[in-house]
DNA sequence: GTAATATAGGACCAATTAGTCCAATTTACA
DNA sequence: TGTAAATTGGACTAATTGGTCCTATATTAC
């Protein structure tokens, strides 16, 4: 190695740059901004991350990658499958807590914002909705061989619905929603999935 | 009535920046996209609508009207209560279709892009919310009363329940989401209100 | 000491943004 | 015919945008 080190931490700096993106979104959120949070030069800027656009990349990645092993060790340590998607509904109440949490999922809010006019956002997109669609079904598959959930609809059904509430419950709350709305529509839905015949 | 008369349709023009607003979101439509859209020129277009963002308020307001009068006149026309519930969920799927209909809902998309910043938005947002839930919430009491939806469950949470649902399907879509998905869900979400206890 | 690299800071750029203003023109009605 | 109002189009702002480039300095390994 060579050269003077680098002083900041790039995986450090990509986290933050992560929360502003995920807050503001990608077009509201300007190179200023970044470089302000950062704490670092708009040369180290381009130097470490080459672009606006790749470093937005990067941190969609990354909050995919966060998400699926936060998802992951969730199902890990619950006491059952069932009790972690329940949880998984619920704890969407605890994003009404402080202004901050209210502000949805970054892979939705990325869909929302521009999806449609990027192909590779696109992909990251569906990529991290799979992702934590393939948790659910594992969950789901679980709480089938349980009996927690009946086994008359198709696991992935299910998945799938669990995907749409979930984010249906982060949309509302970003709406502005109360938490006590949250938690009975979370709740709701959890018994949709422990009654249904 | 003095002077020239105006050559185009206010709320055509009104129309025509509807959507663009809900194809494109408020930041990524550009006043000059806004006035070859509407084929007006920049000078009428502040003569009539004083800025880009009282038009965009204007188009809100105008959305959730459309909505709603959409959305009533499908209840007071469907066979029953619970099948103008059910079409208004499997329904989403035909946005599927052509690419111009995965553009998610325009309320939504706007409680994404900036409810946060803007309280006067917050407020339109929040309007458009309110006014779906209540037609749900009577669609939903009006079911029950058939008899078609168990009344063990208070309707005003079935009511949040269905716009979560529907936000959610619709944000599925924009996502990328395929017909068949949004299918099986929004059928399966409409079993969950015949078959819950 | 020297080579290699990272740093900060600032000059600079071309493009775009929403918005203002003005002049010239068109159209109606009284 | 004159007045009021709407039209277009273009000139113009001031600000911001993401991005490039250059210089000077700092820090490390060899």
């Amino acid at each position: 190695m060579l050269g003077r080190p680098r002083k900041f931490d790039e995986n450090g700096a990509r986290e933050v740059a992560m929360q502003l993106f995920w807050a503001k979104g990608y077009e509201a959120t300007s190179l200023s901004n970044l470089l302000a949070a950062m704490g670092i030069s708009k040369s180290s800027f381009y130097q470490t991350f080459e672009s606006k656009h790749t470093l937005f990349e990067q941190c969609l990645n990354q909050y995919r990658d966060i998400l699926v092993s936060t998802m992951s060790e969730g199902l890990a340590n619950a006491p059952t499958p069932m009790m972690f998607i329940k949880h998984a509904l619920v704890d969407v109440a605890n994003d009404t807590n402080d202004p901050l949490g209210r502000r949805g999922c970054l892979t939705m809010n990325t869909a929302s914002e521009f999806s449609q006019r990027d192909s590779n956002i696109a992909r990251c997109v569906e990529a991290g909705i799979q992702a934590t669609k393939d948790i659910f079904l594992q969950a789901v598959k679980a709480a089938q061989a349980d009996g927690d959930i009946s086994s008359n609809t198709r696991a992935d059904i299910l998945a799938d619905y669990l995907v749409t509430v979930v984010s249906g419950l982060k949309s509302q709350v970003k709406a502005g929603a109360s938490r006590k709305q949250i938690i009975n529509t979370a709740e709701f839905s959890a018994r949709t999935l422990q009654e249904m015949a």
